[in-house]
DNA sequence: AAAGCGGGGTT
DNA sequence: AACCCAGCTTT
């Protein structure tokens, strides 16, 4: 049971959420649990202004898993365009597959079931329990975890991996009632999205300031880095983003080796990430050249 | 537990 | 140039 403290602490977030949450398509009462699972395989790694004309867009031409089960995969990869991880498309193209094959049409509400199914993990699941089922559940993202982190433990950045003293101490904030877990998690995350952000944090605009660990330490640590960084100019991953891209545009099978647009790359990092790409799935080779 | 996987906006 | 973002899968 969560102690008083809390429960006024997460009362004030649930409060600050009714006002302040963004009118975003895949909140909507109308919105189906399709709707939801697809946003957030989007928001894996993307921000919500990138999704939101992604998601409409895709949602206008697959509004049920059929839709998208009975369009070839390229097709899901084009429509992805410029979101990143373009294996998310494929996943997401998978699991609308496996959802007509396994539970006739239908997004399932098990957490077993969602988890089983492809680009689906321990976050994603619990988002679609909650956001569009209403089930009872522990959502932990980016977002929520630097909220609790902070106004809970003084941390100004959460630790690379979710460890198990983590998820309990945020399962004991989640309120019992399902109506207002869903408005707890929903708003937690809001609140770390919106104001409780990594970089600079707007305290002043806080439901949490007064009680905020954090902020009574001072906000130690706020220049400290968190995670390492990733290289990117000349890496494998810009190289087959940018094959992906030749890809994404081109009306058939595209000659790769010696492309102008690739010129600039070596010929061995060109081989090694076209075979990647091939091995993942995304782009398949034929005698014309590849094609998604 | 660690590595691999995009891309763009912000600072 | 570094940092960050509604993470997942594989090793």
């Amino acid at each position: 049971m969560p102690r008083s403290d809390d429960s006024a602490m997460v009362g004030a977030v649930i409060e600050w959420f009714s006002q302040e949450a963004r009118d975003l398509p895949w909140r909507h009462a109308d919105c189906s649990p399709w709707g939801v699972l697809v946003s957030e395989v989007m928001l894996q790694q993307t921000p919500v202004v990138r999704v939101e004309p992604v998601w409409r867009e895709w949602m206008r031409r697959w509004p049920t898993p059929g839709d998208l089960a009975a369009e070839p995969q390229a097709e899901a990869v084009r429509a992805w365009g410029r979101l990143g991880y373009p294996r998310r498309a494929q996943r997401l193209w998978l699991c609308a597959a496996a959802i007509v094959d396994r539970h006739d049409g239908e997004v399932p509400q098990d957490t077993e079931a969602l988890r089983a199914l492809p680009g689906i993990g321990e976050y994603t699941a619990a988002a679609v329990r909650t956001f569009a089922f209403g089930e009872r559940d522990v959502v932990l993202d980016t977002n929520v975890r630097r909220v609790i982190g902070r106004a809970w433990r003084a941390e100004p950045h959460p630790a690379a991996h979710l460890t198990r003293a983590e998820r309990e101490a945020a399962a004991g904030l989640v309120p019992e009632d399902p109506l207002e877990a869903a408005a707890w998690n929903a708003g937690a995350m809001e609140l770390g999205a919106l104001v409780c952000v990594a970089r600079a944090p707007l305290c002043e605009r806080c439901p949490l300031e007064r009680d905020c660990a954090w902020v009574g330490t001072g906000r130690p640590g706020l220049g400290v880095s968190t995670g390492r960084t990733q290289a990117w100019h000349g890496t494998d991953r810009q190289v087959r983003g940018r094959i992906m891209a030749l890809l994404r545009s081109a009306d058939g099978p595209v000659t790769i080796a010696g492309h102008a647009e690739l010129e600039d790359v070596e010929p061995a990092q060109l081989m090694r990430c076209l075979r990647s790409l091939e091995g993942d799935g995304l782009a398949v080779a034929s005698p014309a050249g590849h094609s998604l």
